[in-house]
DNA sequence: AGCACGCCGACT
DNA sequence: GTCGGCGTGCTC
């Protein structure tokens, strides 16, 4: 007898043997230990059994079973197959996201699980408080979520549009309580960053010992409690969970929420699987005829681009809690600034004014600037020469307080040269703002204030991160510096003044989504203000004041912006008129690749013609020694994905068959953001 | 993806 | 004369 073994590494699967005293356990969906390779030892997991031998290989022999059940079901099965077919991956790869470290072990350890015989602590599942909390919706909500569960009706896949502080939660709440209550399960998907202490909490409150939290930082012990139990005859009923949490296995779900749809963090490019949580949590729910519920106070346009078309149903949710006021938007035309050199660094004198002012008043002030270090890169004064990146082809970034150049991509260090290598001369500039800038600009603007920055530099843990957030909300500083970082639902009370140093970066960047996420991006930050009591105060500093996207921003203009957008992406065949493919491929000879990539267009064009585009360098065209290049592939929305899959594929083959292909390397980013 | 095997430089 | 650099080829 032989089995087909999917392990966690990039392809579908191997065949083993069976030994004849292990043919009774070796079953679909167990895990088995294999010899791999010279002398490596993997966890895998058994696809099938069957008579078959391969032919020209040598066959090698199933180490020990570990699972006397399967613990991945069909309908996990059908999900991985799913994930592995759309996306373009081996299943291996989907192995590897799907199951927790602990469950998937390599080496000596895999052995010594099998004769550990783990004794499942099962708490008792507690029944929960649901009828305690029926904790308040009003009226505005009542009628969200009346239309919520009309549009269900009909719909699979509903979009709750809320402003923000409309009260999305309290509604989730309500929904997940129904489900529970008719003994469904619900997956409640956050962003990794929006998954705090806070979310966790006030959910706990209401759900006690029915929910369960899974999260990437946790322990892989607590990880693989969490999978055990909802393999067991007493799940939880709520997951509360990040992107992986869709792999969790479910039973009878009966509702995926996605809270805040739209960020760009649900969809991963490195590692493989590059898959999007959202919409594979939607077809997650498909499979289980469930719901899906996508909450957002700034939808992307995919998804509202198909609520409007009706294949979503839509609700709106337009009140404030307690009717508060959206921040008024003042823009400052730093152009003009510039010009009267009136600018001091990155302030303008009227947003160093607006900030005076709130510091008088014991008030605390945001400043949004999106990106980190101290600046975008140094320059020879003399001749121009800049530091870049030895692996990769990216400038390096300063930062001071180290004394490094580093590399954004690959994390490469240097020291800054003394002399230019190129002239010899020992000036240099720093051109660009980091966050690191501003906070040094600050210390001699508001040498009274203090400060605190919050970017991937400072906030690298969990723990940094909460304890930036706790310290900036117990006031023990006045100026809160960050990156993206900042924008992530955070409420600060005594918040009144929110800085966007300079709305122009973001706009520029070479994207065709780049107005969409400019536009969620300042939505957001500007929503940090005036959260409680007092009303809030954006200053938004840029070089176009007078653009349409700058105006539709201030005005909170979704409508207009999404119209102006559309119509583009129309014009130039982009999502969501069409799906994105990238084909990438790597190699270490750029010449060699040059010609690889040729090729592949060719062969590509044979099949699907004008819907190929490149093939080009992407803007960073080289990451840790390895060329790329990245054909493009626009492919209409009601074109079959497996026929497309299956000319890929056989596409690759082929090219992977070229004698001169050796060490190529061809990967896809399937609906790439 | 790892990881071993294989062929050219600075060390005892 | 050897240790070790990472180039390349394979994995049931």
């Amino acid at each position: 007898m032989f089995a087909d073994i999917t392990l966690p590494i990039p392809f579908d699967s191997f065949t083993y043997l069976v030994p004849p005293d292990l043919e009774t356990r070796v079953m679909r969906g167990c895990r088995v230990v294999v010899p791999f390779g010279k002398n490596k030892i993997y966890t895998g997991v058994v696809l099938r059994t069957h008579h078959n031998a391969p032919q020209g290989v040598e066959i090698k022999p199933i180490m020990e079973v570990l699972d006397d059940h399967p613990v991945v079901n069909e309908q996990q099965f059908s999900f991985w197959q799913w994930i592995s077919n759309y996306y373009l991956c081996p299943l291996g790869d989907v192995m590897k996201a799907a199951l927790p470290g602990a469950m998937k072990p390599t080496d000596e350890k895999a052995l010594k699980e099998s004769s550990r015989k783990r004794k499942g602590s099962k708490a008792a599942c507690q029944p929960s408080m649901l009828d305690a909390q029926q904790t308040t919706l009003n009226a505005s909500q009542q009628t969200a979520m009346d239309e919520i569960e009309t549009s269900f009706l009909t719909k699979n896949v509903t979009l709750l549009h809320g402003v923000t502080s409309s009260g999305k939660t309290e509604i989730y709440i309500h929904l997940i309580s129904k489900y529970l209550q008719q003994g469904k399960q619900v997956l409640y998907l956050l962003p990794e960053i929006a998954l705090t202490t806070q979310i966790t909490e006030r959910l706990r409150q209401v759900f006690g010992d029915n929910m369960g939290v899974y999260h990437s930082k946790f322990t892989d012990v607590q990880r693989l409690d969490v999978y055990k139990r909802q393999a067991s005859s007493m799940p939880y009923q709520l997951i509360l969970g990040v992107r992986s949490s869709i792999f969790l296995p479910f039973q009878n779900l009966g509702l995926v929420i996605v809270d805040e749809e739209h960020e760009q963090s649900y969809k991963q490019q490195e590692p493989a699987p590059r898959y999007h949580a959202r919409n594979a949590g939607i077809m997650l729910a498909h499979m289980f005829g469930a719901k899906t519920l996508l909450g957002t106070a700034t939808p992307s346009f995919e998804i509202y681009h198909w609520a409007r078309k009706g294949r979503y149903g839509y609700v709106a949710l337009t009140q404030r809690y307690r009717d508060m006021q959206l921040p008024t938007i003042e823009v400052v035309d730093i152009r003009e600034a510039k010009r009267k050199k009136l600018m001091k660094g990155g302030f303008s004198p009227r947003l160093i004014e607006v900030m005076q002012d709130a510091l008088s008043r014991q008030e605390q002030i945001i400043l949004f600037q999106n990106r980190r270090g101290f600046s975008s890169f140094i320059e020879c004064k003399t001749c121009g020469w800049v530091p870049r990146c030895p692996h990769c082809d990216v400038t390096l970034t300063l930062h001071k307080k180290t004394s490094t150049l580093t590399c954004h991509y690959c994390g490469y260090t240097a020291h800054i040269p003394e002399r230019c290598p190129a002239c010899e001369e020992n000036k240099f500039i720093d051109i660009g703002t980091g966050t690191e800038k501003i906070e040094e600009q600050i210390a001699q603007l508001f040498p009274e204030a203090t400060t605190l920055r919050m970017d991937l530099d400072t906030a690298k843990t969990r723990a940094q991160y909460e304890r930036i957030i706790n310290d900036f909300s117990t006031h023990q500083a006045d100026i809160l510096i960050g990156t993206q970082m900042v924008t992530k639902g955070l409420d600060f009370d005594r918040v009144s003044v929110v800085g966007i140093l300079d709305a122009d970066t973001m706009l520029n960047l070479p994207d065709f989504r780049s107005y969409e996420r400019t536009f969620q991006t300042l939505s957001q930050v500007a929503g940090r203000a005036g959260r409680n009591n007092t009303s809030g105060h954006v200053i938004l500093q840029t070089r176009s004041a007078d653009s349409d996207i700058i105006r539709q921003i201030t005005q909170n203009d979704y409508w207009q912006m999404f119209y102006t957008q559309m119509t583009e992406r129309q014009m130039f065949y982009y999502p969501p008129f069409r799906r994105l493919i990238y084909v990438y491929l790597r190699h270490k000879d750029d010449r060699l690749l040059d010609h690889l990539a040729d090729e592949m267009a060719q062969r590509l064009r044979a099949v699907f013609g004008e819907r190929v585009l490149g093939p080009d360098r992407p803007p960073i065209a080289r990451i840790q020694s390895l060329y790329i290049r990245k054909i493009m592939l626009k492919i209409e929305q009601q074109a079959s994905t497996d026929k497309v899959r299956k000319n890929l594929i056989a596409i690759q083959q082929q090219m992977l068959a070229l004698p001169v292909a050796k060490n190529l390397n061809i990967y896809y980013d399937v609906d790439p953001l």
